[in-house]
DNA sequence: AAATCGGGGAG
DNA sequence: CTCCCAGATTT
């Protein structure tokens, strides 16, 4: 059976609208959902946001599962909910707070957004999550999938959610070529779901989707023997299923090269630096870290102890602050040695130089690479002492020892640094 | 339309 | 290594 794809094309280009391929009657649709709602009644999934239809449960499992597989998200929705209820409590909760159960969750933005939508419902609709699809889209960080999730799954709105599933199981279904990795696709796989999802059960119509996806069309050798709706799956029956979905490449991750100075002054603490409020992170702490170039990065990782556990001096001895600031430069591209500019400048105002001394051991304790979707951070960790007081430092950095890291909020590269530095101890 | 924003699991 | 996941927002 062939799909009317040129006819689509056609159609699209005149501004009527796509077709189903032919054979889809409404006998058939109807026969699909049927079918479909059968197989997830009976198989679906038993997850924790599941048990019931509360709005507040379902809206925070869907921005936690944005870019995020259900077992990751599973411990996370559970310290969620016993952290914060409640809307209100959402809504009144210290920033802190806030990062320290979402950390290591990724993608930070999404609980700030999560507590601004919070405090949009407290104020515009009364403490109570709205219930039109208009309403429940103008919330922070309620895009088009997250905003038909909550529609139909927590208020039975006749819905789709077009998420990277979706796309997946629908361009099978109807061998829709259209390349899933551009924002304009989105709007021809609403048109097709939008004509065949359920209206009596669009919230389970939906889930559906999704647990078919995650369990039996699968990025990678989906599994059509057992499928349910495999007598209706058009590249099936084409044999052609693995050319779906069409995706074009992403950019490959920029590699970029950093030192991560962990400097411990004389009571066991370690200087710690809090990242700007815009960008990578944002105000999440890790050790000073200063971009370094690509050859520099190489020149140092030979100075690295060939075996871990086992630190190489490479030299050192007590230096003034000037000497760090200087062999800081010395190491690392123009401008380095600005991040000792407030230990230098607070020791010129006290006069003390002879008494703020930082011994930099010059010690390469290794390295370490995280990769996020766009960067990928290869950062050498180097060790200095210091016998500097904490009243110099000034509101973006702390002194902590590794007693008290717990509760202060890292990023996953930081938690990387850490580990590195107390299993070379 | 393209870039930015994390992290982890599977193959 | 590569891919991609219950994406949204900004530029």
């Amino acid at each position: 059976m062939r799909t009317k794809q040129g006819e689509n094309e056609k159609k699209k280009g005149s501004k009527e609208p796509l077709l189903l391929p032919f054979s889809w009657n409404k006998e058939k649709t109807a026969d699909f959902q049927t079918v479909f709602l059968d197989w997830y009644d009976l198989e679906k999934r038993s997850l924790p946001w599941r048990e019931n239809q509360d709005p507040y449960q379902i809206w925070i499992s869907e921005i936690m599962l944005q870019q995020t597989r259900v077992d990751t998200v599973i411990p996370y929705y559970y310290r969620f909910m016993k952290s914060f209820p409640s809307i209100e409590d959402l809504a009144k909760a210290p920033e802190s707070k806030l990062l320290k159960v979402w950390e290591g969750l990724g993608y930070y933005s999404r609980v700030r957004n999560l507590q601004k939508a919070a405090q949009q419902i407290v104020s515009d609709f009364m403490s109570k999550m709205p219930d039109t699809m208009a309403d429940i889209r103008s919330l922070k960080g309620i895009g088009p999938y997250t905003a038909g999730a909550i529609g139909s799954i927590a208020f039975n709105l006749p819905e789709p959610a077009i998420d990277g599933n979706v796309m997946r199981v629908a361009s099978r279904l109807f061998c829709i070529d259209a390349d899933i990795a551009k924002s304009s696709s989105r709007q021809i796989f609403d048109f097709y779901m939008r004509q065949i999802l359920s209206t009596n059960r669009p919230g389970d119509f939906n889930q559906a989707l999704m647990d078919l996806g995650s369990a039996v069309c699968t990025p990678s050798s989906p599994k059509c023997e057992i499928c349910p709706i495999q007598s209706f799956c058009q590249s099936y029956e084409e044999g052609t299923v693995t050319h779906f979905p069409v995706k074009s490449k992403k950019t490959k991750a920029k590699p970029m090269y950093y030192a991560a100075f962990a400097i411990e002054n004389d009571a066991g603490e370690f200087l710690l630096r809090q990242r700007p409020e815009e960008g990578l992170l944002r105000k999440m702490w890790t050790f000073p870290l200063i971009e370094i170039s690509n050859e520099k990065y190489a020149e140092l990782t030979k100075m690295m102890p060939p075996i871990r556990h086992k630190q190489k001096n490479i030299g050192g001895g007590q230096l003034s602050l000037l000497d760090v600031a200087e062999e800081a430069s010395a190491y690392c591209a123009a401008g380095a040695g600005a991040d000792f500019d407030f230990l230098w400048q607070s020791a010129q105002e006290k006069d003390t130089d002879a008494l703020i001394k930082i011994v930099w051991q010059k010690k390469v304790r290794g390295e370490i690479s995280h990769v996020f979707s766009h960067l990928h951070w290869h950062v050498l960790l180097v060790y200095g002492h210091t016998s500097t007081s904490s009243s110099l430092l000034p509101g973006n950095h702390q002194w902590a020892k590794p007693s008290v890291f717990s509760e202060i909020v890292f990023p996953k590269a930081q938690q990387k640094l850490v580990d590195l530095l107390l299993a070379t101890k």
